[in-house]
RNA sequence: GCGCUAGUAGCUCAGCUGGCUAGAGCACACCCCUGAUAAGGGUGAGGUCGAAGGUUCGAGUCCUUUCUGGCGCACCA
């Protein structure tokens, strides 16, 4: 049987619950052991001649309770104003707010954007900048409508609103609206103090406000004025019941059956399409053979018949809109599929290979030959004639051609749907559309159709072409199919005259295109964090269309556009303003409610060399388009920053990634077509937050994080403390586990801060300096100050380029490696045992105040009330750590200082070893430094605080460290260290040197 | 489908222009301390760098393919 080993002992034990150093085994030196029974027999016998950590800094946060309290006091204590009123001569930091959308409680999102965004505010208030953040909410659009008319329609109420004028019926659906978006701000602005972000709420910007509006206005004066705003059609979901533009989130699909058509467009030139499957036009005589380039002869007899195409084949297209095929202007391929070249039954046509089989099964024919195969792009350019209008189209390469249904070769008619829009763009077609706005043909269309309403159309075109002989083959359809959601009556794709930004006319200013201007500044002009965010953003600018930015809609601001009578736009840049002028006076409700000439009051078309001839206010009809939200929104550079003189362009823009096609970009093209000038000077994008798995966050998955239970659960110092963790350039993942991590990291933080001020109980603060100036190189102050600078700089930096993860890990490793695990470890005995005015623990103390200030400051941006908290437990309660800014901090130490650091790992990993010998308390061990160290000489009085031993000696001879056991020396019952002058005292005590004359005794 | 982006220890992340046995912190294990105590200190274990090919004397790092996420391509903001 074998003796036990000390470790499963150890286990045993402690399943009984028994303490192994209560059962030390009787052959362990006594030393040790009399030394600790000694102590717990006489515990408080010098305990109370300590100087012992003392400071009404609680250990425990209670964030929950406590940070309410912080906002209160900087509410009560006006914080912004103030900070602006003392910063009014101080350097400018420009930064903008990007306006959420008001239409709920905040989401993870939001609170990592604001968060992130407040680091940078309170950054550059620590850098003693000037900052005048400006919280702000976009507030129209079409959620919110949606949102209030879909609650209107619960009601009951959308049958009284039909009763009501055009304009009555805006304006009450208006009403509602800002009520909504009000309630919003006030829901959300609530939430975003409580994370205790710092920002001007007492004076926030919605895009609703009167002012705003008419700044925006203003942007598009000025973008009208540099002859890039358009007007052109473009198709768009519309309801006939309502003879009304829908948006997407007003469509109910449902299953609808339409008769589907496989129609024959005869192709315009036989030769080139012959050309195009590589078949020979005409059937070639024998001369004609017998030279063929190739200097090779054919024989006529050996041609084989079927390399002639001697009829003309037809394109076939499928579409379950008959209806459309009137503005029918081009067939789309797919440039990668294989087409073929077939006789079904007699008739030749063209579709894609590998639907031959299909469509043919589904006609019911019989007799199939593929004649000849060729690329989709073969195609392309080739000419065709329509059934029935007098005219040729061109078959056009398209990457949106499916091989599910139809036949590979797809009816386009821009004005009617959104991909043959962009198809339309892309090869100079206009978007026609001959269908009026109740639904009916305008007389563009062949006489037989004029005037007849669409849904009858498809069956006569149908018959039709039957008996032109161009349909292949129709049949009933089943099929989803969108409806109005009010009218529940099928929606149609109508192209409608729209307002747009040309992204590709020449600015009057330098004959530049918005779109040359944007590619430039992102190149040249503007910095990006993450760098990938320029490539993203020069991909959408390059392939963007022009900026649709008129919506038919209740809730925004109104394009003010008039109608003259002679059914022309009335719009310059002197009207435009002049209506701006009147909305900053009466807000955008005017438009409803007022007539031309009011709103026009400011307008002299006298002095408008724009204004047209023979104008008249008298004869003018107000248009009825609003603004896309986002031209609202990408004016925010004017209404915020130019408006209140805050200064542009801003330093950055800081949002979700999902804003360069948003935001960023919005707010680009109009400050550049405005003003010539990028409106940032920096764009810095954060990822999305998903969930521990790295799935998105929806309500549907169950996998959200509710902000308001994370802030009742963890505070906002702790969530504040996550996000300044994160890598937030990529998908943030998040979790409940990770709060309480982050929370175990801000207590680490927090107790270091409670151990130094603790340790600054009776410290006279005006003594400080003098003391500091006084202090050697090689003391441990020197040391610990020139860290606690070191990171401080590291911190400004990271703060400074938005790396905020790097400044968080430096903080921690200061409190928990430098200040916790060395400086305060290796000074604890001073402190603690010297007599209390002592100068070494004097230094101590000054040093470890100049830390916890200097770490208040750097944690003033992160945590706003612990930093306050401390700070002014530090300096007093009148004291506010967020009025401050970082102090220059200028300390060095002696370069061999990481020599003594080295050495400290090697004699710790030495007394680890020396734990096998029965060493197991560093204070019952000495070492012994090799000549190796001997240039040390000058740090070897702090060695054995540093080391966390009783003594080292820098030994002669020695070849490497030896911890030497000192368990047989007596040790100092006050600072149980063995230094060697412990000895027998007049009170009867056993104590060192230090101990007896700290107690003043012999 | 297209564009951009990420995938390194259980978790969160470093690893620059290719080059010593791939690093931190947290968590974990073990130990010390019990005068920072619902604290503090020390030591340690842990990774086929998403997968498969390739270039190279040498690849987490470059190339190709592929898998799995995320964002963007609409009158959603």
């Amino acid at each position: 049987m074998r003796r036990k080993s000390k470790d499963e002992l150890k286990v045993a034990l402690k399943v009984l619950g028994i303490r192994m150093s209560d059962q030390k085994p009787a052959s362990n030196p006594p030393a040790s052991k009399e030394g600790r029974e000694g102590r717990e027999g006489k515990e408080s016998r010098y305990k109370d001649t300590l100087n012992l950590p003392k400071t009404s800094f609680a250990m425990k946060a209670n964030l929950i309770q406590a940070e309410p309290q912080s906002m209160k006091r900087w509410d009560e204590s006006h914080l912004f104003g103030r900070l602006q009123v003392a910063r009014e001569t101080a350097e400018p930091f420009v930064f903008h707010d990007g306006p959420p959308y008001a239409n709920g409680p905040i989401h993870m999102g939001h609170m990592l954007n604001k968060v992130l965004k407040d680091f940078v505010v309170r950054g550059a208030l620590m850098e003693g900048r000037r900052v005048r953040f400006v919280p702000g909410w976009d507030t129209h659009g079409l959620p919110i409508e949606h949102k209030v008319m879909t609650e209107l329609h619960e009601k009951g109420k959308t049958a009284k609103l039909d009763t009501l004028t055009a304009e009555q019926r805006h304006m009450a659906i208006r009403r509602e609206c800002a009520a909504a978006a009000t309630k919003f701000i006030g829901l959300q602005a609530e939430q975003m103090k409580r994370l205790l972000t710092l920002a001007d709420y007492a004076d926030p910007y919605y895009t609703l406000m009167p002012n705003y509006e008419a700044k925006t206005l203003e942007v598009f004066a000025d973008l009208v004025e540099q002859g890039v705003v358009v007007r052109a059609l473009k198709p768009v979901h519309w309801s006939i019941a309502n003879k009304t533009a829908l948006a997407e989130a007003e469509l109910e699909y449902e299953d609808r059956e339409d008769l589907s058509v496989y129609v024959d467009f005869e192709a315009a030139d036989r030769a080139k399409v012959a050309a195009a499957f590589g078949l020979l036009a005409e059937a070639p005589t024998t001369s004609d053979t017998s030279t063929d380039g190739s200097g090779v002869g054919v024989e006529s007899e050996d041609v084989d018949d079927s390399r002639f195409l001697d009829v003309t084949p037809s394109f076939m297209i499928w579409t379950t809109t008959p209806w459309t095929l009137p503005a029918n202007l081009a067939i789309a391929v797919h440039e990668k599929y294989r087409y073929a070249l077939v006789e079904i039954d007699g008739n030749t046509t063209i579709l894609a290979s590998d639907l031959v089989a299909a469509v043919a099964k589904k006609a019911g024919a019989e007799k199939v030959v593929v004649r000849a195969e060729t690329d989709g792009a073969k195609l392309v350019g080739l000419a065709y004639r329509h059934p029935f209008c007098p005219r040729e189209g061109r078959v056009v390469s398209a990457d949106y051609v499916t091989l599910e249904d139809g036949t590979g070769l797809v009816h386009t008619a821009p004005g009617h749907g959104a991909d043959d829009y962009r198809t339309g763009l892309k090869e100079g077609l206009p978007a026609y559309c001959p269908v009026r706005e109740d639904g009916t043909y305008d007389d563009t269309v062949p006489e037989w159709l004029r005037g007849k309403s669409i849904w009858t159309a498809n069956a006569e075109v149908a018959d039709r072409l039957r008996a032109s002989g161009h349909l292949f083959y129709d049949h009933k359809f089943m099929h989803s199919y969108p409806h109005d959601w009010r009218s529940k009556t099928p929606v149609i794709f109508r192209a409608t005259e729209q307002w747009f930004v040309g992204v590709d006319v020449p600015v009057k200013r330098d004959g530049k295109t918005l779109r040359q201007r944007a590619l430039e500044a992102i190149t040249n002009e503007v910095g990006f964090t993450p760098e990938w965010g320029r490539n993203r953003l020069r991909g959408m600018l390059e392939s963007r269309p022009d900026w649709c930015i008129s919506r038919q809609r209740s809730w925004g601001l109104p394009i003010p556009a008039f109608r003259m009578a002679d059914g022309k736009t009335f719009l310059t840049p002197a009207s435009v303003r002049a209506v701006a002028k009147r909305f900053a006076e009466k807000g955008s409700d005017a438009w409803f409610q007022e007539s031309p000439a009011d709103l026009l009051s400011h307008y002299d078309a006298k002095s408008d060399a724009a204004a047209p001839a023979g104008f008249d206010v008298a004869t003018l009809v107000k248009l009825h388009d609003i603004f896309d939200v986002w031209f609202e929104a990408g004016s925010s550079w004017n209404s915020v920053l130019r408006a209140r003189n805050i200064g542009y362009p801003s330093e950055m823009y800081l949002e979700g990634s999902d804003q360069h096609r948003g935001w960023f970009q919005l707010s680009l093209l109009p400050a550049l077509g405005a003003t010539g000038v990028a409106p940032f000077k920096r764009l810095v994008t954060h990822g999305f937050i998903v969930d521990k798995d790295g799935r998105k966050m929806s309500k549907s998955i169950g996998n959200t994080i509710d902000v308001e239970a994370l802030l009742k659960e963890f505070g906002a110092d702790v969530c504040r403390w996550w996000v300044a963790g994160t890598d937030y350039e990529n998908d943030i993942r998040a979790d409940s586990e990770f709060f309480k991590v982050s929370g175990e990291s801000y207590r680490k933080v927090r107790n270091t801060i409670r151990y130094l001020l603790s340790n600054l109980d009776g410290f006279d603060a005006s003594e400080r300096d003098s003391i500091l100036e006084g202090i050697s190189h090689t003391s441990l102050e020197s040391w610990m100050l020139a860290q606690v600078a070191s990171t401080q700089e590291l911190v400004r930096d990271a703060v400074r380029r938005c790396a905020f993860r790097e400044a968080q890990q430096a903080i921690y490793h200061l409190c928990n490696e430098t200040l916790s695990a060395i400086y305060c470890a290796a000074t604890k005995d001073r402190l603690y045992c010297d007599a209390r005015s002592s100068s070494r623990r004097r230094a101590a103390q000054a040093a470890m105040h100049l830390a916890c200030d200097a770490l208040c400051r750097m944690l003033a941006v992160f945590l706003p009330h612990t930093a306050d908290e401390a700070f002014r437990a530090l300096s007093g309660d009148n004291a506010c750590v967020h009025t401050e800014r970082y102090h220059t901090l200028v300390f060095t130490a002696d370069p061999r200082w990481s020599e003594v650091l080295a050495l400290r790992e090697l004699v710790k990993g030495e007394l680890e070893k020396a734990k096998a010998r029965g060493v197991e308390n560093p204070l019952d061990a000495g070492v012994m430094l090799p000549t190796s160290h001997h240039h040390l000489e000058d740090f070897v009085a702090d060695l054995p605080d540093l080391f966390g031993v009783s003594r080292v000696v820098m030994a002669k001879d020695q070849s490497s460290i030896e911890v030497v056991d000192l368990r047989g020396e007596p040790r100092c019952e006050r600072s149980w260290k063995r230094d060697g002058t412990v000895r027998q005292r007049s009170d009867g005590g056993t104590l060192s040197d230090r101990d007896a004359e700290a107690l003043g005794i012999a």
